[in-house]
RNA sequence: GCGGACGUGGCGGAACCGGUAGACGCCGGAGACUUAAAAUCUUCUGCCCUUCGGGGCGUGCGGGUUCGAGUCCCGCCGUCCGCACCA
């Protein structure tokens, strides 16, 4: 045996015969019990980088583990292959999206295949290929039949000049991020998927996924936002003139705003059902809306809707407010300059974090008044108001000054009347409202009837009233939004549907599935290039068979990543996955990845699978019954700023030296430059340590220990030389108990005899802990504990107990260093794979200690610890106690007014 | 603003259910081996005082509960994350 480990060697050989004997191919027939272990598959943007090496040893680690613990163990990569750097790419580089792509995978597959993971490559998929997207378009067609597919208007962020939508990331200070110039709102005709269908029991749903993070959960909750509460309708004492000729503002959400025409006044909202280029759209929102017709235009609007959670405190209104898209608002807009002016003023406000914080509550009084609904005398001034958002409740609200900060702050501004209707006590019913809005507990005050009652009495109270008598209903009111999937760009999943001017949409036949992207396209001019392509877009109407055009949008690359996880599980050629053997391994037993896509992709993956389940197509509620959210891979920046320099210049660690004081400066010049905090490694910082340079210094094994060692895994890791040098260290040093145990060197522990009774209990208390540290995804207690065994190991005479030990402790490690593991594990002559032997047994008499050290201490301090039989009787540790020179010493001849005795920890006596 | 997490040596961190704070690793000191260096090994390493027996202090700050608090309770301070005018 070598006397150094040689990971260049080593790692080669052992990743060829795991390849050769397909060691982790999963069976879906092994009889064994499964599990599913899967880390986020990744972007194929050029590189794989700490933060993958990071993600896919933790799974890889596990799925190790179970491996060992007799599962059948399913751990499969693939790439998600679809986005926009591919494109952007294509613009700047000028490759084919596709050529970028696929290049990349190449690259990265060689660079995760070096790390030695314990994947089954023949489940790869890469979702930009027809045989994934296909499916995925199918699946799309399956929940358009089931009506989970819709299509709307909707606003968009539009680059003019690159001619494109944006993502709201992609928007800064109000202009393209990549053009510069100022984005416009565009509506566009988009797809939608009803994910608002499944707001309940997405959110219901989260009370069973008890291996989740809390955090996780808590987010999903915040993003789908439940509120409960009553929807109203508002009289106004004069109607509002329609405007003219036309039809309502388009509205953005499909439930409309509950604005009333004069004689209909529970008739639904006006449509936003402007219909889609050129003809009839047969694909209907969910609730058909009626545009109104030009009989009914400039009759007017003689009520609105509004939504509270506070119904209680509706005798505390002093105004009410609308959004500035409210359709109320625009038609005044029509002929009231001033309103206008002010609506305009309301669009320009920034959307930025700071400027939502200081913004200034301001309004525009209207000059209508609405009837109070329990007080037809009252009348409340209705003000369009800019901090009331179109896009949440019926867009327009009731203002209770009182008991919400925000009506407080504008009712103080415009002089409005401030009406105390709950109060703690009974008698602070009359006490004033100063600069805050009371939002605590108490009891309804100045409110007639509801005097005296809880607010949730009150609320209950209000909206049976409001039932009963038909100004309004108990509803729930949701803050998540249906899914918008549509994307004008290349590089997706084509959206499988033909637009016929006679017909509308329709779905493209399955079996002209899949719709290949084409690959002849240029993005030499902005734009979608699949809406000037010379053919692509042009198709018969599966229909009527007139000519028609295709779709051109794409899907979101979110819908990839959705079902991602059920294709890896069952992947037959013909459709998207079979029913049964996908339902044999899912769900996922645990997933792991950033914490970033904690609501959208885990969100989305839920709802994805729940329609699926809906539409009988899988028997599987949630995809991941447990997550794990990993910490980033950290390293400090360095830069140097120079006076007069608007930006400061980054700087890679190789360029850099640091002085023993902490400061460091450029090697070539001797510059000194700022060595910033301690960051999540990005490009841009020029703080990221390539994988492969160092897999070439130190090997996998050292990586992967690493990787494991120290910090926890939720929390970031700092990376540092320091520390992949000591996980070098102790690779060499595992090789080289390792080889001590090897058939050379057996006289070493030949010649020791007997058994050594604590080494053995210390060996078993590590099997036990490592397995429920790696069980618990404790990584960092894990490499804790092995590196006390090994401590243990080195400092025990030789004897039989410690060959066994060794032995034990190479299987222990496995899952975390392999290599090295299968090496040790063929030099000490056994047989087959490590990757396939069994963890090791643990003998429950030897997790207990005979003896146990007991603390002994005098008022809470400790004094002197004593050595006792494990189980001594409170009696005899006492007596142990009272008879140490130490303690008899602190207590001065005093006698102990008290002593406490714990069995097998401590004793303490109150002096 | 709302919600959440966290705060322990020079550093990453450990500490079961309230019971010896600082496991394990890194950095650092001293020594061994070596012509020398690297590697390796031994050993020390929370802070302060010490007559070297030991003593005092110590888990962000201030209180409290308890025989006993890093852990529980109350009030502050700070850092990080998510959402963001959500009626």
């Amino acid at each position: 045996m070598a006397a150094r480990f040689n990971p260049l060697e080593a790692d080669a050989h052992w990743q060829k015969v795991w390849e050769e004997r397909g060691t982790f191919h999963a069976s879906d027939s092994s009889g064994k019990p499964k599990a599913y272990i899967l880390e986020m598959f990744p972007y194929p943007s050029g590189r794989i980088h700490m933060g993958h090496v990071r993600n896919y040893t933790m799974g890889d680690v596990l799925a190790r583990f179970r491996r060992m613990n007799g599962f059948e163990v399913l751990h499969p990569m693939g790439w998600d292959a679809f986005g926009m750097p591919a494109e952007n790419a294509a613009m700047e580089k000028k490759v084919h999206p596709g050529a970028w792509t696929r290049s990349n995978i190449e690259t990265m597959k060689g660079q995760l295949k070096r790390i030695g993971f314990a994947l089954d490559w023949s489940r790869e998929i890469a979702t930009c290929e027809p045989d994934y997207y296909g499916h995925e378009q199918a699946l799309f067609l399956d929940l358009f039949e089931a009506g989970l597919v819709y299509r709307k208007q909707s606003e968009v962020n539009w680059d003019p000049v690159d001619m494109t939508v944006l993502a709201n990331e992609q928007v800064i200070d109000g202009r393209g991020w990549r053009s510069g110039a100022l984005v416009e709102r565009r509506k566009l005709s988009q797809w939608f998927l009803k994910i608002t269908d499944f707001a309940d029991e997405l959110l219901d749903g989260l009370g069973a996924l008890d291996q989740w993070p809390d955090k996780v959960r808590l987010m999903q909750e915040n993003w789908i936002g439940k509120s409960q509460g009553l929807r109203f309708r508002f009289d106004l004492t004069a109607p509002v003139p329609d405007r003219e000729g036309t039809p309502l503002a388009p509205l953005p959400e499909r439930e409309g705003l509950g604005v009333g025409q004069p004689e209909g006044g529970s008739m639904p909202a006006s449509g936003s059902h402007a219909a889609s280029e050129g003809g009839p759209d047969p694909i209907e929102g969910p609730e058909p809306q009626p545009t109104p017709g030009p009989s009914l235009a400039g009759r007017g609007i003689s009520s609105f809707e509004v939504f509270t959670t506070r119904p209680d405190t509706i005798f505390g209104a002093s105004f009410a407010a609308i959004a500035a898209d409210h359709p109320i608002a625009q038609a005044l807009a029509d002929r009231n300059p001033a309103a206008g002016a002010f609506i305009e003023d309301c669009k320009r406000g920034g959307t930025t974090a700071a400027e939502l914080e200081t913004a200034e509550k301001k309004g525009f009084d209207t000059g209508l008044r609405v009837r109070h609904p329990l007080d037809s005398a009252c009348e409340l001034p209705l003000y369009i108001a800019n901090f009331v958002l179109i896009d949440y409740g019926t867009g327009a609200i009731f203002g209770c000054p009182a008991h919400d900060q925000r009506d407080l702050d504008f009712a103080r501004k415009y002089g409005l009347p401030v009406t105390r209707v709950v109060a703690p006590t009974p008698e602070e019913a009359a006490d004033p409202i100063g600069d805050e809005a009371y939002t605590g507990p108490g009891r309804l005050v100045n409110s007639r009837f509801l005097d005296g009652l809880t607010a949730q009495d009150g609320i209950r109270e209000v909206i049976a009233r409001a039932e009963a008598d038909g100004w309004g209903e108990g509803t729930t009111v949701w803050r998540l939004r249906d899914w918008g999937v549509s994307r004008q760009r290349y590089w997706g999943t084509p959206i499988p549907i033909i637009h016929c001017d006679a017909c509308g949409a329709v779905p493209v036949p399955r079996e002209q599935l899949p719709v290949v992207l084409p690959e002849d396209v240029s993005f030499d001019i902005p734009g979608n290039p699949l809406d000037r392509h010379p053919s692509w877009n042009k198709a018969d109407c599966p229909s009527c068979g007139g000519s028609a055009r295709r779709e051109t949008d794409t899907l979101d690359t979110f819908v990839n990543s959705s079902w991602y996880f059920i294709r890896f599980a069952s992947q037959p050629a013909d459709a998207p996955f079979d029913k049964a053997a996908a339902e044999s391994w899912l769900p996922v037993d645990q997933y792991i990845g950033g914490v970033e896509h904690a609501i959208l992709h885990l969100l989305y993956a839920r709802f994805w699978t729940r329609a699926l389940n809906r539409i009988g197509r899988l028997g599987v509620e949630e995809p991941f019954k447990g997550l794990f959210t990993q910490g980033m891979v950290t390293h400090p920046s360095y830069s140097r700023k120079r006076e007069g320099e608007e930006r400061p210049i980054y700087f890679t660690p190789d360029e850099i030296a640091r002085r023993p004081d902490g400061s460091a400066y450029l090697t070539a010049s001797g510059e000194d430059v700022i060595v910033g905090r301690v960051e999540k490694m990005s490009k841009s910082k020029r703080n990221t340590v390539d994988p492969d340079e160092i897999i070439d210094q130190y090997g996998a094994d050292a990586v992967r220990w690493f990787m494991l060692s120290d910090s926890p895994p939720e929390r970031d890791l700092p990376w540092s030389e320091a520390g992949i040098e000591g996980s070098w260290r102790f690779v060499q040093r595992l090789w080289r108990l390792a080889s001590e145990a090897a058939g050379g060197s057996h006289s070493t522990w030949l010649g020791g005899d007997g058994e050594d009774k604590p080494l053995a209990r210390k060996l078993h208390q590590t099997v036990a802990a490592v397995a429920a540290n790696i069980e618990a995804l404790a990584f960092n207690k894990a490499v804790a504990n092995v590196y006390e065994l090994a401590n243990a190991i080195e400092k025990a005479a030789p004897s039989p107990t410690r060959q066994q030990a060794i032995e034990s402790l190479i299987l222990l490690v496995a899952p975390m260093v392999p290599h090295l593991a299968e090496a040790a594990w063929a030099s000490l002559d056994r047989d087959g794979l490590i990757a396939d032997a069994p963890w090791p047994e643990v003998d429950p008499a030897l997790l207990i200690e005979d003896e146990v050290t007991i603390a002994v201490q005098v008022n809470g301090k400790l004094r002197d610890t004593l050595t006792a039989a494990k189980g001594a009787a409170k009696d005899d540790l006492e007596q142990l106690a009272l008879a140490s020179d130490k303690i008899q010493r602190v207590l001065e001849g005093k006698a102990p007014r008290k002593v406490i005795v714990v069995p097998d920890r401590l004793v303490n006596i109150v002096a």
